[in-house]
DNA sequence: TAAATAGTGTCTCTAAGACACTATCAT
DNA sequence: ATGATAGTGTCTTAGAGACACTATTTA
């Protein structure tokens, strides 16, 4: 115990990284920040936590006052407590991980001037307020990691959606092609991933696709394994 | 912002999730709290952050502090700041996840009157402190998950262990008996897995083991797969 | 010797990867 | 018709599971 009160006194925040396949692939949802500290630089949408609300909660209601979005996938991600993260003070912040279909307009709220889509391929060589480019970083490894043995993908995409919009999710987030054919048939033979409607939809010329939702399950057993670019030794 | 200073205070404390395998299998340490609240109940160890201090450091502090134990494998598992977790105040708490070899001598820190090894089976029917209870099951099921897909079982063996140790720590924390063979197999074909020493032990009666070191690999890819234990339809 | 544990070889089966082939649309 | 996209079938191969068999110790 130390100090008067017994203990050092920390604010705490939560930061959202909100991820997002959009026409330029991966993207994360970013503000431009209005306040000092790092006044006019790229950061993740974020605020206190408040008084008597949980976190879970916290990270909910920040993702619905920046951007007005339906949830369809909220994490906690990990939490940050560098001393010096924020100038002001001493900080702990809690990040969470959220991921929505093709990037929707944004309703920006008081704190979000300028909220907007960047692609995270962009984000990799800028830099970001605070230690947010961890963060962001962190986020989509989780994103890519979890891919591989959950249904996680379906967050990306609309309630109704095809196979191949589906592989395009994986495709975007890994930065890997995949076999549209084999990953058809590893998508339709694992129980509970996509549930077929009766509908089919033409999105350009070409044999309809068949339309699918969400199904039941979250993990995949077994899993879509990502492809390994490795140099394969050819003796 | 809220409030004179423009955010809620709150105080943040880390809190650890240590395992080992042992006589009884997955064991937890523990601590019976000698101060209110909780006082006389059990509880993971745990303590408050320090001003100056990365959330990583405090918990590699308290680890020290209340074990002793030389540092195999420590890492952030997740955080809890329900409202009302603890009575006294607002506490966000950073847990942890460690691991260390076969139970090891405990040195029992200031506040830990009581620290001891149990049985992480038994834990999951009693009661613990805050909400310890849930944050001990997502340790678990962290340590559980991560055994597939990483190296992260050798943490649990000593500086030296033959590939039988090591498919026991497999079989304690899944609970779950492996094919000695192909275990021994899968270990010795995944390459940085597991380095050979010259070195053999007879461990009471039967052929020699040969004894390995943690190899430099931290992913295993293909997966080692826990048994899915499915009721399979016969027809 | 028998019993115990360590370790190898081999067969089978699942599932992934490659890719030919068929199906159904727009033009 | 042609080209594009959707979807199926088939061959090959990597790797998991089952388990016979060999190796080396203690009792």
């Amino acid at each position: 115990m130390t100090g008067s009160s017994g203990y050092p006194p920390f604010a705490v925040t939560v930061d959202l990284v909100i991820l997002s396949v959009g026409e330029e692939g991966l993207e994360a949802l970013v503000i431009e920040r209005g306040e000092e500290p790092f006044r006019g630089e790229l950061a993740l949408p974020g605020g206190f936590v408040l008084e008597d609300e949980t976190l879970d909660a916290a990270a909910s209601r920040e993702l619905a006052e920046e951007t007005g979005l339906r949830e369809r996938h909220l994490e906690q991600l990990a939490s940050y407590g560098e001393p010096d993260r924020d100038p002001r003070m001493r900080v702990v912040t809690v990040a969470y991980l959220a991921m929505t279909p093709d990037p929707p307009a944004l309703t920006a709220g008081t704190d979000a001037a300028a909220a907007s889509w960047v692609p995270v391929r962009s984000l990799a060589r800028k830099h970001l307020a605070f230690d947010h480019r961890k963060i962001l970083r962190d986020g989509v490894d989780r994103a890519r990691a979890k891919l591989e043995y959950t249904t996680l993908a379906t967050a990306f995409c609309p309630r109704e959606f095809t196979i191949a919009e589906l592989r395009q999710v994986y495709e975007a987030i890994w930065g890997e092609e995949l076999d549209p054919r084999n990953f058809s048939r590893k998508v339709l033979s694992t129980e509970g991933f996509v549930v077929p409607t009766d509908a089919t939809i033409t999105r350009g010329g070409g044999r309809p696709a068949r339309l699918y939702r969400a199904g039941p399950a979250s993990e995949l057993s077994p899993p879509l394994r990502r492809p390994r670019s490795f140099a394969r030794q050819r003796p």
